[in-house]
DNA sequence: TCATCATATAAATGTATATTTATATATTGT
DNA sequence: ACAATATATAAATATACATTTATATGATGA
């Protein structure tokens, strides 16, 4: 049994939905900024704001989105709120998006 | 060097643009669909309008978006117009995300 | 050239979402 | 209770996008 019949059963209709609904939150450059931000270990509001300079609506809006799709573990310690990567393999996700971006964009480019 | 490491070198802002815009390519149902059904080589359009039961104008809307992300590659014969997924690595992005989608999910549910 | 089939495009519509500005809520220390 | 800080929410705006219906373009065969 090759790869395509493994993926043909194992990503039925209701999977794709879960697999396109979690694409949709890695659709924004800002969120992935995030995302790569809190992926070695749990990081305040405050923190990512500063660090990723941007504002801090904009950073509690897309950590509401990034909650929503789970990709996010939210713990309170006093006033502040932590946000964690909850799952790593995002990060090979992300990782294989840009070199498969990168090989297509070069390959592009050849005439 | 850890991954964190590896992955704060190479995936610098640009190219989490490019993750970010194909991400938003993945973010559809349909167009997941549609990149699973024509992975074991090319289809037509009318096949795939038939077999995914979407309308013809549809199709085509999200084949010109995946063609835009580069996700496709299109080649013509005669009246037919073919297209087939581009960078196969896009199938194990894609079962990755089903598999974390699941996980995350059942996670939820455990109180 | 005409009719037919395959595919693409246009127009219209509804909905979602990224961002900014302004304000509200919640926690802590005094 | 009050002031200060941390974070969230609301409102407003602009833009993008999925889908449908209608029409156009392009290729083929008679």
């Amino acid at each position: 049994m090759d790869k395509t019949l493994t993926l043909q059963s194992s990503l039925d209709n209701d999977r794709l939905q879960s697999a396109a609904f979690l694409a949709k939150s890695l659709s924004d450059a800002n969120r992935l900024r995030i995302l790569l931000f809190i992926s070695d270990g749990k990081k305040s509001v405050s923190t990512i704001v500063e660090e990723l300079d941007l504002s801090q609506p904009l950073v509690s809006h897309h950590l509401k989105e990034l909650k929503r799709s789970l990709l996010v573990k939210v713990e309170r310690e006093g006033p502040f709120i932590y946000y964690e990567l909850s799952d790593s393999r995002i990060l090979t996700v992300l990782q294989t998006l840009s070199d498969v971006a990168t090989n297509l964009l070069s390959a592009r480019k050849t005439f």
